[in-house]
Formats: structure tokens, sequence, C-alpha cells
DNA sequence: ACAATGCTTGCATGAATGTGCAAGCGAGCA
DNA sequence: TGCTCGCTTGCACATTCATGCAAGCATTGT
């Protein structure tokens, strides 16, 4: 995955340096699923390379959706794919994810210090 | 912003216990646009709050598409509004995002041990 | 060679969403 | 009371995208 980072060249506002790390639009994308985080759930739930027919089990859709999603998944970089016979098998990869996360985690937090007047967010206290 | 886990019910594969975190899919569908992240490149770069019209220097969008935006990222609870006299002042309200962030970070690592085969993805060697 | 299995891809469709323009609304000003 | 300013919201439109079905393709087995 290509980490793209958007364009603030018109943008006339500026003050410290910024954000360090660029959002990852794409990887985002693929994030913003409930498809896709379900499958990601069940990967990680199985603890193994799961075939696209075991994988499609976690959700309703058509196995042909599924393996769409997994494609996807694939180019942003968070599974990787093997094939083995006629089967093709997918496994978690994020090692990339994990470090990106954690960059721009530390990006947000140099870049814009903590407030008192937030708690509770994003369901943690 | 509430964290939504993705429906597991049906799979049928499962192995450890999975991710300790669910994927927040309506954060990262609200980080998953580039004129959203131009939005938030804009206020980090800024480094203090902005008025929506100071904002909307950032991106060739209407000012009105600007202002839905910012919505957004308040409802995703990343930024905070306040309204002064005719104006609205928009700033970053990161915690519970870098917070976030982390603990995803951790929920993978923790369930994916690394494998070796991965390298340079996200940007990142 | 032929058929079956497992997955991917083409195509069509409906839903979600980003966008711009115009109107609306609240706050300050004359 | 009007008027302007700053922002939000309603509406229409175009694009993106998730989905299902059917066909295609690669691999294995008979």
């Amino acid at each position: 995955m290509n980490v793209q980072a958007s364009n603030l060249d018109n943008c006339i506002v500026a003050g410290n340096e910024g954000l360090r790390e660029p959002i990852a639009v794409d990887l985002f994308k693929a994030l913003a699923d409930p498809s896709r985080a379900a499958i990601l759930g069940s990967l990680a739930s199985a603890g193994r390379p799961l075939r696209v027919s075991e994988v499609s089990t976690c959700c309703p859709q058509d196995l042909s959706v599924v393996s769409r999603h997994l494609a996807t998944l694939r180019e942003a970089g968070v599974v990787e794919s093997e094939r083995r016979g006629r089967e093709v098998w997918y496994r978690l990869e994020t090692g990339g994810l994990v470090r990106y996360l954690r960059d721009l985690a530390d990006a947000f937090e140099s870049c814009c210090p903590p407030t008192s007047s937030e708690d509770g967010k994003h369901g943690k206290k």
C-alpha cells in the first residue's frame, strides 16, 4: 500500500509543521466497510490462514463479494494471499498497519497537545 | 463516537480470542476521504482552532461542503466546534482517536504475530 | 480429454456519498 | 427593524461502491 498524502497546497493557514504522517485515505477506505471489518475479525479469530470459502462464512454475502473484499484488503496491504492448488489462502499481514497506526497516533499526539475537556470517546475512558 | 463492532455471529471459524478491539468502521469512514484528510491536515498545520472559512482554504470545494465535512469529523469525535458570535471555531480533539489507534495496533499485534516476510508497507521501512 | 472444485471477474443494479448552488438561520451592526 | 456576515441545510446531481448472478479461469481428479 502506498500511503498517499492529501493535497494541502492551497491551504493558506500554517502554524507548526503539521502532521508528520499523512492520512492514509486508501487504507482507511479499506477498513471503512462492515463486511471487510468482519473479514478481518474472522481472520483474527481464526489465528491462521483461511481459504476464501472459510472466510465467507463470516458474512452473509456471496462468496464472490468476499473474494473482492479480500482483494481490496490485499491491495491495502493488510492481508496476503497464497494459492495452493485450487485453493487460495488469505492471512493477516498487519505489521505495516500496526506501524502506521502507531506512527499516526504519535503524529496526532505530538502535533495536537491533549486537552482536558475530552473523555469517553471511542468507547474508551 | 460509538465504536461499533461488526457482526461476526455467523462466523464458524474460531481459534484464539480474536481482535480485542472492534474495528471502528464509522471512524474510518470519516477518515477515508481526501477532503476530510486535508481538513485535518489543515487544522494540524495551524496548531490552533480555525474558523470554517479558514479551514475552507485548504481545499477547492465550496465552503458549504467543508462545513459538512467538519460536521462529519465532529460526529466522528476527532474535532470539536464552538460558536463565538457568528463564527464557529473548529479544533482537533484527537485524544480519543490516539488512544483508539494505539489500542487497535496493540490488538492486531497481540492477535497476529508478525511474520518476517513483510517489509516496506505503508510507506515505512 | 473431460468433469468437478475453488476462486475471480464481467455486468447490471441499487444504495451511499461527495459536491455545488441556493435558501435559511443565528448573531452582530447600523 | 432592516442589513450584512458566517455558517448550516435543503435539494438535485454525479460518482463511487457494495452486492448478486453468471460466466470464466486455473487446478485437480477421473
